[in-house]
DNA sequence: TCTCCTAAGGCGAACGTTCGCCTATGCTGT
DNA sequence: ACAGCATAGGCGAACGTTCGCCTTAGGAGA
């Protein structure tokens, strides 16, 4: 088990460790015998490269590093899984660092990532988009690139764009004939629920029907959140014909809570989610929502970060992602109002 | 940006570079003046320590390896985060390689773990559990523990306890009456899905309940697959009055295709799930689950890893974790059968 | 005044690579 | 017979650490 290195393999095969290297790695010019003896030494003694030293030396660690919020929900998780195949195809290694919910630890990580030595840095932790620290960190860190906004700015984000996410189940309950349009949140504090909500509003005016703060909540990205706001909702501001629900989690729970007020949905009450939860494909009723290609925005986030890379750094266009509709059985035209 | 090293910080603090790496690790006697001195230069000119030149001359990565099957679901998710989270409580970092379906390239990566020096291996890829070539590897390398098995033994694992995950359901089930109880497996050449059928099977007998394969039905593990699964059972057995689920995933499929018979749950059919998925406690009904620890599985995973590297990979016991019964509203008793 | 001790810090070596340059050997062409 | 040249492989250095041992200087004790 103590490791073998070049040197025990070029013992065995009688010739220099450097040889040995210039074989394993096919570089120089060696005669075929020498060349078939050492593979079989290195074979016959369990040699195996120590990256470490070969990173050291080469003074590059074929390693990404990735800083996200808690994936146990499923789209950061789809995100993270994108990151690691796209990575793996290229020969890189991913080092995952998953923060606090309030993110409190991620200069901390993001310091041992640079101790590390990765070639580059993923974020996804959008508890530290107003985190100047942070920002500075990475603007002088290795390249990096981000799902979610950094404070200051000077990294290139891949995002679904808003207009999409919002907009879109926005026009399908407005082309539906609802007029009182109800939204829950993601948590507020977030850009990325600021931003669909300012769209909502956006397309509502298109529309020239006002902006009701009683017709929103926050529903903080989960289930019992979206089931919550619901019910606050329908407690408030009755005549609710349709809700925007900004994720698919969040309208798990909000479609619980309609269930459980007696409200049929699509007859009573339109519900429109968003992320394409693999779950509400088989929710009662399951759910028009929005897909948004997670796997891909991984995917396209380590490639963006390699052009970096390999362009020295230069500061690329930000990626948005296009995303679609996914009609299913939630939403219906609006009750004929009498 | 070209990496300043321990020699750096030397010239400026003018001592030698081992002068200094003794201050930066508390290590040797050093006057409280060149102390100073040498803490002001590193941070002036931002030393950041190497930890590959570290690593290799400690012969310890700090680093745990984790081979996973895809986790954009939630189970293998919160495993991995327990993983995660314990990892960096005890200063090791995680290096990711989510596998493909057929689990074909796990000795690849296996490979890569090793040429990285990983100090220690954590499994949760089910598609290798007969591989005898990933068996063999896992023997011979680092450090392991797994979460399913591994072909040939060897390797300890931490596990739920299967006579909880289908006992506990199955016996609520009888408890409240059921006689005709279906089960929905999850894939069934997984070693876990067979090990929950025969618990099925052995509470059943125990009860002088016949086994009824046309009770049974594969439903992979998502989704789709309960829904699918469900149908074919309510083809060809009338009388089903309660269904075991193997997972909560298959479990919103489950309740999806009762809907759509038009079968109330629970007062036609009961279902009960497993694993506590967070969406499950707001489907329509809520679901009676088996609530499994994964979260802790992850850091239980990560403990006995570390106690195993500590202790010269002596081969610890295997670790099976607690499981309890979530009550909700998807049970009930069996209809007065007439 | 001499010995001994301790504190402070220098120094060499090693971890396992890769890279570039150097040398020895033998063959080709005239 | 000799210059010229591939071809094969050796060798030194460097990457950035940590570790253990050595040296030096100054002070305490007899």
């Amino acid at each position: 088990m103590a490791s073998v290195s070049l040197r025990d393999v070029a013992a065995r095969a009688n010739v220099s460790f450097q040889t040995v290297s210039k074989v394993l790695n096919g570089k120089g010019a060696v005669a075929p015998a020498t060349r078939q003896r050492i593979i079989e030494a290195a074979e016959e003694i369990g040699y195996i490269p120590n990256a470490l030293a070969r990173s050291l030396q080469s003074r590059s660690s074929l390693t990404l590093g990735v800083i996200t919020v808690d994936f146990s929900n499923t789209t950061p998780a789809q995100f993270l899984v994108g990151i690691e195949h796209e990575a793996r195809r290229h020969g890189l290694s991913v080092i995952l660092s998953s923060l606090e919910p309030d993110g409190s630890d991620c200069a901390r990580y993001l310091r041992v990532l640079m101790e590390r030595r990765v070639d580059g840095i993923i974020m996804n932790a959008p508890a530290t988009e107003e985190d100047e620290e942070v920002g500075r960190l990475l603007r002088a860190g290795p390249a990096c690139v981000s799902f979610h906004d950094i404070a200051g700015g000077g990294v290139p984000i891949v995002q679904p764009a808003s207009e999409g996410t919002a907009a879109l189940p926005v026009r399908h309950l407005l082309s539906l004939g609802h007029r009182r349009i109800a939204m829950v949140t993601g948590y507020q504090r977030r850009h990325s629920a600021q931003r669909r909500t300012a769209v909502y509003r956006a397309v509502l005016a298109e529309h020239g029907l006002p902006y009701d703060p009683l017709l929103v909540e926050d529903g903080g990205w989960e289930v019992e959140g979206g089931y919550a706001a619901t019910h606050r909702l329908l407690d408030r501001a009755p005549g609710i014909t349709a809700i925007y629900v900004q994720n698919d989690l969040m309208a798990v729970g909000v479609l619980n809570a309609l269930h459980e007020r007696g409200l049929s949905v699509p007859d009573d009450c339109s519900v429109v989610g968003c992320d394409d939860h693999p779950v509400v494909a088989r929710t009662i009723p399951p759910l028009t929502t929005v897909s948004v290609p997670f796997f891909d925005a991984g995917a396209a986030a380590v490639r963006l970060l390699l052009d970096r890379i390999a362009s020295g750094n230069t500061m690329p266009e930000d990626v948005f992602l296009p995303v679609s509709m996914i009609y299913r059985a939630s939403t219906a035209s609006a009750p004929s109002g009498e």
